[in-house]
DNA sequence: CTTGCACATGAGAATCGTTATCATATATAT
DNA sequence: ATATATATGATAACGATTCTCATGTGCAAG
């Protein structure tokens, strides 16, 4: 139950904050804005405010309940922190973003920060490409 | 010349851009945001506008001259495209940058964009952690 | 079940980084 | 030197995010 969540995380359960998670979890887009989470909440017409979802998807991220992304074009994109670590690819054509993860790469990225003297404790990688095939933004 | 780095790629060469230029080339810091750079010159007794560097920097960035990184937190820092490519780590306390290449990353990714089918054309990756010994900002 | 109070909410103002507007100034080709 | 297309700087406008504050609500104590 997602009020288990937030109680777990030391959050008051809330009418917006139950919506605004719940919300997350049905989706069909994983990653959004929180313009994006605003509007579709609005338009299935829950009653909430834009400073509500700032506010909500600032304390999940710090409770660890989701993860910020900034892609390109200064975006911020919202994703729930399920399953496994991952990082994105994503079309710069159609905005399509896909994940994946490599080992390899993460266990690279843990001896570089070594070498260079620092503490690895998080980062960043986003891939940028043409989405190839099934790109609906494509040129003919 | 930075006159004729301006003429190579296409840019009238006009006194604002030189003064963007030449600074970045004679800054301490790689790494800059778009206010900064303004601060710095007004601050060294140039009159020069915000707009305008922010309008050089975006046709420096189009012409190759320099690169944009978002790191963490929303801002947005531009530094001359010198040298061969290389990614970032940044200290979560003072905010020092390193820089690093590695190999086998950067084919790693290329492998992993075409296997999930797109045609990789840039990245951006940076690592973020604590920089042990020299960070001026470590707890004691 | 009330009740009290700390905390959360929503509407709108305020702020931040960035871009657009526009009248004036300047670089380059003639 | 002159013409013309382009660049500049001040400022307004903008989109995203945060702040303010009066009101509403979760929840624990009684
Ligand atoms: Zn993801
Ligand atoms: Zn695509
Ligand atoms: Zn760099
Ligand atoms: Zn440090």
């Amino acid at each position: 139950m997602e009020s288990e969540e937030l109680r777990n995380v030391g959050l008051k359960v809330t009418t917006p904050r139950l919506k605004i998670l719940s919300f997350l979890e049905s989706a069909k887009e994983k990653h959004m804005t929180a313009e994006t989470i605003y509007r579709k909440l609005v338009d299935s017409g829950e009653v909430i405010g834009l400073a509500t979802v700032y506010r909500a998807l600032t304390q999940f991220e710090a409770a660890g309940l989701i993860t910020r992304h900034h892609f390109e074009g200064g975006q911020t994109f919202f994703e729930l922190e399920r399953g496994p670590h991952h990082d994105h690819i994503v079309c710069i054509r159609c905005g399509r973003v896909e994940e994946f993860y490599d080992k390899m790469i993460e266990e690279r990225q843990r001896e570089i920060a070594e070498k260079l003297g620092f503490t690895l404790s998080d980062h960043a990688m986003t891939l940028y490409g043409e989405c190839s095939g099934g790109c609906p933004a494509a040129k003919p």
